[in-house]
RNA sequence: GGGGCGGUAGCUCAGCUGGUCAGAGCAGGGGACUCAUAAUCCCUCGGUCGCGGGUUCAAGUCCCGCCCGCCCUACCA
């Protein structure tokens, strides 16, 4: 069975930022990690490219909605995945026919199993703007809050699906599986949503033709929501290749902004549940970032882009800050100062400082040999306890509990032991005594200090697989122990793994100081 | 209106089922050291734990009320 993983898919009316990133970083961060401990990995991100905002958009730019997605998947989306290393195995676009066939099948099976129904959809309709508006965003007086004139009630024919009869299945389900909706507070507010009771939805649109055919009446198109979520489904396989969709079925985590929560933990698992299809193992909201106190999000764009961080700081440090800064679940305080101070501090001398010192001792002392621990000590085991506590808190917080704040934090603490280790051994004085004894302990020190680094590679990588690859290499592990990614997770804290002899060479920085 | 979450040192945040829980990191101040990316290490300053009541031998930690912030309250992705 593979550990699948998922990103939303992302509405390519625009181009990318920050906030999708976050989210897809996590995700590829998670998935690194879970092929470290060995696992089989189906990480899925792509895009949702249906709907009458889609077509608007490219209609005001003069092509098809096909032309318009295109573009932007091609020019903006594929190419910062690649930018930012996202190491996806599929991408899947709602308009590529292995999705539209499959969602058809699936919608006709409902249809068939008495699932849908024909009613009819009354709602506030905003003439100027030619679509219906949430009733929560009317104005006073129901006014359209843009162009502040009263909303017609419209009525049109449409299918329906039976939301209404899954509410007592889908608390069941969250009952019997706590951890299905996270974080706690999201999971508290779908509860809560679904205790009121639920209506039926409204899953088709023929007001506008940019979207999947209903196969019965292709006058309608599917709505973009049935249709953006079964990507879940079509890309790993379902009604297509049945051989891999079992190994991959279902999701273990589906990563989603909390404003698409709803649809992910209440209609997503009644449609699975309604086309018997298992459920997924859980549902996983991360927060807004904020900016200047501001959500960040498509209306804010005159924000800071993902690309204009990395020219900065780097992909690896990007990578890095929002998963360290930010706990996963929760919104977010970011700013361009607070990235500075923590990529100085942690990344740049905590972290990036040790890797140097140690293999310029190394050079210094050794002529760039690793020198064997000839002499170790309660000192020693000290630091080989730590980086087994390192490890297990990481494997537990990030591979378990999507708590990569934590995860990260453990590591940086055991770095930090690391720093105050050679500070108390202060193998620089040691080397002073030629005695063989003191030139043992010196070796000792130093192998003490590269055999934690290598623990140290091992879990970054999943984080920051560039600067990792670095370090592999600078202490001469990637000839003696082989490719870093795949090293193990359970095997990171097995102590002396690094053999004696190995070069190491002390290599460019990994974090240049900022300017 | 109903509901969810949060309000802990200058900043960002830990504090699970009540009893060293008043903490960490960063920033600020002082010192040590020199292997290193003028990095590192040690010490230190610093908080009425939003406000007011209450329960308890004991409350950031439970109850009530209030104030402030963000979010949700269904078909816009």
């Amino acid at each position: 069975m593979a550990f699948y993983v998922s990103t939303p898919i992302y509405y390519v009316n625009d181009a990318p930022h920050l906030g999708h990133a976050y989210t897809t970083v996590a995700g590829d961060v998670l998935t690194r990690w879970h092929r470290q401990r060995g696992e089989s990995v189906w990480y899925l991100t792509g895009t949702d490219e249906h709907g009458q905002k889609i077509m608007r958009t490219a209609e005001a730019h003069g092509v098809s909605p096909q032309e318009w997605c295109d573009k932007l998947v091609e020019e903006a989306w594929k190419p910062l995945w690649k930018h930012l290393e996202i190491a996806n195995d599929d991408f899947i676009r709602t308009t590529e026919p292995r999705h539209t066939q499959r969602v058809q099948e699936f919608v006709q099976d409902l249809y068939d199993k008495g699932e849908i129904y024909k009613g009819s959809y009354t709602g506030p309709y905003c003439v100027s703007c030619e679509e219906y508006k949430v009733v929560g965003e009317l104005l006073e007086g129901e006014l359209c809050p843009i162009h502040k004139r009263p909303v017609e009630w419209l009525e049109e024919d449409n299918y329906f699906f039976k939301l209404s009869e899954y509410g007592e299945r889908l608390l069941e389900h969250y009952d019997a599986n706590p951890d299905f909706i996270q974080p706690a507070s999201a999971r508290n507010e779908v509860v809560q949503f679904v205790r009121q009771g639920l209506q039926d939805l409204s899953i088709s649109r023929s007001t506008f033709d940019w979207g999947i055919p209903i196969p019965w009446d292709p006058k309608h198109v599917i709505y973009v929501w049935i249709d953006a979520l079964l990507n879940y489904a079509t890309a790993v396989g379902y009604g297509s290749d049945q051989a891999k969709f079992d190994q991959t079925w279902p999701a273990d985590v589906h990563l989603v902004g909390k404003d698409i929560l709803r649809f992910h933990a209440v209609i997503w698992p009644a449609m699975l549940l309604a086309n018997g299809l298992r459920l997924p193992g859980r549902v996983f909201a991360n927060g807004w970032l904020m900016v200047g106190g501001e959500k960040m999000s498509k209306s804010n764009l005159t924000g800071i882009s993902p690309r204009q961080l990395t020219e900065h700081f780097g992909v690896d440090a990007y990578r890095y800050y929002f998963l360290r800064a930010i706990p996963f679940g929760q919104d977010g305080a970011f700013s361009w100062e607070d990235f500075a101070a923590r990529y100085t501090s942690e990344l740049a001398n905590d972290y990036g400082n040790l890797a140097s010192r140690v293999a310029a001792m190394v050079g210094k002392y050794f002529d760039g040999a690793l020198p064997a621990a000839a002499d170790a000590g309660p000192a020693e085991q000290a630091i080989a306890d730590g980086l087994s506590a390192a490890v297990a808190a990481a494997d537990k917080a990030i591979g378990d509990n999507l708590d990569f704040a934590g995860g990260l934090g453990a590591v940086f603490d055991f770095v930090r032991q690391v720093n105050g280790y050679l500070s108390d051994q202060a193998p620089w004085k040691v080397a002073k005594d030629e005695s063989p004894q003191a030139q043992a302990r010196l070796a000792t020190i130093l192998y003490t200090a590269a055999e934690a680094l290598r623990g140290v590679a091992v879990l970054l990588n999943p984080v920051m697989p560039a600067t990792s690859e670095r370090l592999w290499v600078s202490l001469g592990a990637e000839v003696a122990l082989g490719a870093l990614a795949d090293q193990r997770i359970s095997e990171a804290a097995d102590w002396g793994r690094l053999p004696a002899g190995v070069s190491v060479t002390k290599g460019e920085v990994l974090f240049p100081r900022l300017d």
